[in-house]
DNA sequence: AAGATTATGGCAGCAACTGACACTTGGCAA
DNA sequence: TTGCCAAGTGTCAGTTGCTGCCATAATCTT
């Protein structure tokens, strides 16, 4: 990622940048006006392409947006991949998250935040990310069937697992857009994935309420979950 | 549900009978040749009205199937809210689910199987379902948390619960689209919110599978849900 | 430098929608 | 019953996402 300048040629570098371009083009382009009202012959001219490129470089105006989305979601799988099989799945799949997170740099980080904001202003968008969200958490029921060593088609609960995962990070990142705040993003997914399994199984109507829940301000994290 | 006739007028009748036909125009084309290959206009002539008349009565091509899906989600949230409240939250929304499908007829039962199958026929379906499911779940949180007496923006364990139970029930349609068999749905959601919680916190990559992992052809309940 | 490969642009066209307008139909009251 | 008003419908034109086709221009190879 840093510098494959002299492996590649001209073209390959050229086409690089144009993509690079319509990616830029259409995030600030949504975040000014939003996803809907934006064209994609907008789009094209603003990275100084016709239109008829732009759906060369993309199939769909969503996945303008969505190709960012992809990038962690493949970082996320690889360092799942890359973690020790000793972890339980859960522990591995949080921990995977963390480090796909920690390696990203901070320009990264920012479109990926923008993209979650921009994908909660049209449902369209919306509903192709939850597609996408879908596809991936499949392939990571395929890791985590393979790393337990059972076999996916018979044992239903790697796709339990990764469901509920999957499902508890979109609610961790649906609170933080909501929030007022804007880097509290990992600390709502801290939260989330620590909460989960209590949130499945204890009685919590009744008394055992989590501690922040009565000190809605306590900022420290509710439980450390990286490695 | 059995005799409105003379509660309402001609044009209320009409207008059901229309939208009706559009229905059941679009699921039987949708079964027949697939989501994208059926335009809106063969749906229109199939129920002899106009293309216009059609999104008249659809906001989108999409809106046709999902309008078939929304009954049954309406229908859960109403048994939900009707469960005791003494009922554990998973519980309920376990038995809630159980109640929705148990009063539906035959027919409504056969068409719902059918919206699961054709939405896993196109993407762009399947993310429009998707994001009906999404916020279906939203408003699944708000019935957990006031039925908890807790604040849903403070406390996420009503979002996380619902996420994970919406999630779950996704994985069994799923698996129950893909089996050969054509009515063990209830079977697999059984199994599915069975396994759920105990798929997150035990150590199942080890000894403790579920029994019906090393005998897959196990036709009993693995665990009753009813009430 | 010439030829092969590949990216690009322009254009026509399809399908999902939408707004505007005219027309018909059902509901209701004089 | 008659007549008026509201509501449903059809037609048409137009926008937007998206695709196939072909000509052109840029890059790579020899």
């Amino acid at each position: 990622m840093t510098h494959d300048r002299e492996q590649t040629g001209l073209r390959e570098r050229k086409k690089a940048r144009t993509r690079q371009a319509l990616v830029a083009a259409a995030l600030r382009l949504f975040a000014e006006r939003g996803f809907d009202a934006v064209t994609t012959e907008e789009i094209a001219a603003e990275a100084d392409v016709s239109q008829r490129t732009l759906f060369r470089y993309f199939a769909s105006k969503e996945e303008i947006v969505l190709s960012v989305h992809d990038q962690i979601e493949e970082g996320f799988r690889l360092k799942l991949a890359a973690r020790p099989a000793e972890e339980h799945p859960f522990t591995a799949m949080v921990n995977a998250f963390a480090d796909a997170w920690s390696e990203l740099e901070p320009a990264d980080v920012a479109a990926q935040l923008q993209v979650l904001r921009i994908s909660n202003d049209s449902s369209r968008l919306h509903g192709a990310r939850q597609e996408r969200v879908c596809s991936h958490q499949n392939r990571l029921a395929l890791l985590i069937a393979r790393r337990a060593g059972v076999d996916p088609r018979l044992d239903p609960r790697p796709e339990l697992l990764t469901a509920a995962f999957t499902s508890a990070l979109q609610v961790a990142f649906g609170r933080s857009c909501r929030a007022a705040g804007q880097d509290n993003l990992l600390e709502a997914v801290d939260e989330c994935l620590a909460l989960l399994p209590t949130a499945l199984t204890a009685d919590w109507d009744t008394a055992n309420t989590p501690a922040h829940t009565s000190t809605p301000d306590a900022d420290g994290q509710i439980l450390p979950v990286g490695g």
